[in-house]
DNA sequence: ACGCGTAAGGA
DNA sequence: TCCTTACG
């Protein structure tokens, strides 16, 4: 039999069928279309590059789970009663109690009666009666997932009747690794998991869409209230680049601007359908701030004009297409952890001229804010740039951003649209409900694991205000040290978690017998013996190997074509983004399987592997100049007292250290986490010095590297000499730039983020809001994301905005004290005076200018 | 909407 | 001293 399978649009219009038996494609994502009361599968059909959708074949139907027996359920029922559609029992693992659990699977006809928003819900109804309710709280797309077993991001075959069959290539090569761990159930999580990431992502087209309105200045566009007309709306594609504009008046435009074709319109209604056609043909669809900006105001535009407002589908607060998936780089860009593990920190703010500025090196055009008076060739522009720049942003990486958002959706399990949008947090947890779902596990509610494994913690923190106290700093031997080599603890946080078997479900467990397993002297909390206890260890263990065991390698293998090495690369830092998170959550009052024991105790067990380290260092006579959380700098060690601490730290911890770097010499400071370190090929390592923090001024940031330019040519104690010479050379020469205003603004601009909106800002006013208000005052909008550029000005106010100052206003003196700041974290250790260098900077300095 | 620790500058 | 930001 070929079951019909619906494809293309479902709002509202007679879907238009067609048989997808045979069809293969790569699952992006799952969603609950209302219409038909069931959850539908979207996938992409590389062959044709087109999307097409799968219906539930299974009957599935949204549940929770309760301690209530169904008469009881029945009975508080009332209205919602013909929503329940069954009971069936249920036998789970609670996790929490680490006992069996007895319940009743109450199943719905549409997810609303679940958990319907304004507390109508069975959810609420079983609670306030009194009884017990899990796993209601979840999407239902994301709970069919679940229990269809579905993978984001792998390619499946549509059967003869309907169903979706994972197709996995049978020589997948699965880690040599796999068969060197013992228990069983970590055994088959990597052979999945490795199973999984093997294939290859597809190549998909994308397209970009920015549009404007006619709004005036002092109007701000809400997508509440759909007022101005849609003026312009750009499309930056793979294989087109259009602007179409709305024709306004007769004015004279060419047929092509910047490289886009201008297509102009005599109707705003023919606009949106044309444009809304074009991006129906696109897999991908980029927009920055397209889930609060312009998906919803086309949409409720084109709803107003009576053009159908397909494919998009608005929901709460995101906007999905019926034809492809919608990714909101805003909301991707703003993900902190894509922002420092995926993009290394390079952009400060999260606006897209700031991002774009820093990620491919192009910025928005300037245009003013009354987009009714601007000339219709030069909106033309602003818009295309817009949309232009936002499919480079899209593509980057060689294009591997799309690569690793589909890792990461086969990892967590997640919709490629969640992945994009979600934080890691989300991630993670997905992650862990898949796994529980499959085994048979309650997915517990956050309120209980804290209520019988307790939310105490009793270590205390240094910094006022956090929970328990975190990681070792060593005090820094200040100096200049040769030959220092830097051993350190890889990936400490998931290697504690998986040694130690710490998570929410092996803490202070209700064994007995467990209760001496204390690994940490001076806490309370213990862990679980029983080994099958705990699925979160295994996984974050078989992550960690598969990373450093495996994928790393596989990456680095000459013997693989470029494309497959790539690939491996792709994973390798998909896994360590996990990993790096993995400990963090635990701590996360909104995580919700949120344990501050757990966190306590894996903080604690750094701090034991920390100062182990260090007691065996000092047995072994090795002279340690710093250290911090993971790592030792040991100064003028040999090979065999290395290998020696090395076996003896393995055989005391259980963990392993090892040599991360050698260094020809390290210059450290009095202040933590401030060093700079020159390796032994040149490269030279900055941390924490302020020369390289992106806020301050590019002059000094120059002035700076120049200086670090000369270090790196320093190979004995000899050489310093020399460098020294240098050195102040150098200062003397940026000084001098300084007090003749041989600079532009630009170059004595600082960068500071506004984290609020300007409003917030009540309990004092910082430099940046200052000069954010007087753009404000003059027109320009800023908003949190948004990086505000100021100088340090002699005016009343001491700050201007570059854009509105002059180079006279510029506070000399002041630069003059940042420069001597800046400088004195390496001078003071090179035995240099600044002031003396740079003649009395202060006064006499000033005093020779003016 | 991962965690804590350290540092700096200004109010 | 606290607030805000940047970064390890």
């Amino acid at each position: 039999m070929v079951r019909l399978v619906a494809s293309g649009n479902s709002l509202g219009e007679a879907s238009q069928l067609v048989p997808a038996a045979g069809r293969v494609g790569y699952l992006l994502s799952v969603y609950y279309e209302g219409s038909e009361r069931k959850a539908v599968a979207k996938l992409y059909d590389p062959e044709s590059g087109e999307i097409f959708h799968v219906p539930d074949w299974t009957g599935h139907r949204p549940y929770l789970l309760t301690d209530a027996r169904p008469e009881e359920v029945e009975e508080l029922a009332g209205r919602l009663a013909a929503r329940i559609a069954g009971y069936a029992p249920s036998e789970k693992w609670d996790v929490v109690r680490l006992r069996k659990a007895r319940l009743t699977r109450v199943e719905t006809k549409d997810p609303l009666a679940v958990g319907g928003d304004r507390g109508g819900g069975l959810r609420e109804l079983l609670g306030r009666a009194g009884h017990q309710v899990w796993e209601a709280r979840i999407k239902y797309y994301e709970s069919y997932i679940y229990d269809v077993g579905l993978i984001p991001g792998l390619p499946y075959r549509v059967s003869e009747d309907g169903r979706l069959e994972p197709l996995i290539p049978d020589d997948v090569k699965l880690p040599r690794l796999a068969h060197t761990l013992s228990d069983e159930a970590s055994r088959r999580l990597m052979e999945d998991i490795a199973r999984i990431l093997e294939v290859r992502a597809p190549k998909m087209r994308s397209v970009a869409l920015d549009i404007e309105v006619a709004a005036a200045e002092n109007q701000i566009p809400s997508v509440k209230e759909v007022r101005h007309p849609v003026i312009a709306a750009a499309l930056a594609g793979d294989d087109e680049n259009e602007v179409h504009l709305l024709r306004r008046g007769a004015p004279e435009v060419p047929g092509e601007i910047d490289g886009a074709r201008v297509v102009v319109h005599e109707s705003e209604a023919e606009l949106i359908r044309t444009v809304l056609d074009k991006i129906s043909r696109y897999p991908v669809v980029f927009t920055f701030n397209g889930d609060g900006f312009d998906m919803p105001y086309l949409a409720k535009r084109a709803q107003e004009l009576g053009v159908n407002p397909r494919p998009i589908r608005l929901e709460r607060d995101r906007a999905l297409l019926d034809t492809g998936v919608h990714i909101d780089l805003y909301q991707l860009y703003s993900n902190r952890s894509v922002q420092v593990y995926i993009f290394g920190g390079k952009y400060l703010g999260t606006t897209l001229d700031e991002i774009a500025q820093a990620i491919v090196g192009v910025g928005k055009l300037e245009v003013g804010r009354d987009f009714t008076s601007i000339e219709t060739a030069r909106l033309a522009s602003y818009c295309y740039r817009d949309a232009k720049i936002t499919h480079m942003l899209g593509n980057v990486l060689d294009g591997r951003l799309i690569d690793l958002l589909m890792l990461f959706a086969r990892l967590s399990k997640l919709p490629l649209e969640d992945v994009a949008r979600l934080g890691i947090s989300q991630w993670i947890k997905n992650m862990v409900y898949f796994e529980y779902r499959r085994r048979d596990w309650l997915i517990p509610n956050k309120e209980e694991i804290i209520l019988v494994r307790g939310a105490e913690t009793y270590s205390r923190a240094l910094i006022k205000g956090k929970k328990y106290m975190g990681a070792i700093v060593l005090e820094p031997v200040p100096g200049v040290h040769f030959d220092v080599h830097v051993m350190d603890f890889a990936s400490l946080y998931p290697s504690i978690i998986a040694r130690w078997g710490v998570s929410f479900e092996t803490v202070n467990c209700p064994h007995t017998e467990c209760r001496s397993n204390r690994p940490v002297e001076g806490l309370p909390h213990w862990i679980c013996t029983h080994d099958e206890v705990g699925l979160i260890p295994k996984l974050i263990g078989v992550l960690r190997d598969l990373r450093v065991g495996w994928y790393k390698r596989l990456a680095r293998d000459r013997s693989l074509p470029e494309e497959q090495r790539r690939w491996y690369d792709v994973i390798q830092s998909g896994l360590k983004v996990l990993l790096n998170a993995s400990y963090g959550v635990f701590g996360y009052e909104n995580f919700p399987l949120y344990s501050p024991p757990a966190a306590e105790m894996i903080t604690a067990l750094a701090r034991k592997a920390m100062t182990t380290a260090l007691r065996i260092a000092r047995e072994l006579g090795l002279n340690v100049v710093y250290g911090d959380t993971d790592s030792l700098f040991i100064k003028g060690a040999s090979e065999g007292d290395l290998r020696a601490l090395e076996r003896r730290v393995e055989e005391d911890l259980g963990i392993d250290i090892e040599l991360e770097k050698h260094y020809r010499y390290v210059i450290l400071s009095r202040l933590k986490k401030n060093y700079l370190g020159v390796r032994d090929d040149g490269t030279v390592d900055i941390k924490g010095l302020l020369g390289k923090k992106r806020n301050v001024p590019d002059l000094v940031r120059r002035a700076f590297a120049e200086v670090i330019d000369i270090l790196r040519s320093v190979h004995d104690p000899a050489d310093f000499e020399g460098a020294r010479r240098e050195i102040k050379e150098k200062i003397r020469e940026y000084v001098n730039r300084l007090r003749n205003r041989e600079f532009s603004l630009e170059e004595v601009s600082f960068r500071m983020v506004l984290t609020k909106p300007l409003k917030s800002y009540v309990k004092t006013t910082p430099q940046h809001v200052k000069a954010a208000k007087m753009l404000e005052a003059r027109g320009t909008r800023v908003y949190p994301g948004t990086v505000i550029e100021f100088v340090k000005t002699t005016g009343r106010q001491g700050v201007k905005p570059v854009s509105l100052a002059k180079k006279e206003e510029v506070d000399i003196q002041k630069y003059m004290e940042i420069m001597k700041t800046t400088f004195e974290q390496i001078l003071d250790v090179l035995g240099i005076d600044f002031d003396e260098v740079a003649g009395g900077v202060s006064e006499e300095g000033l005093a020779a200018y003016f």
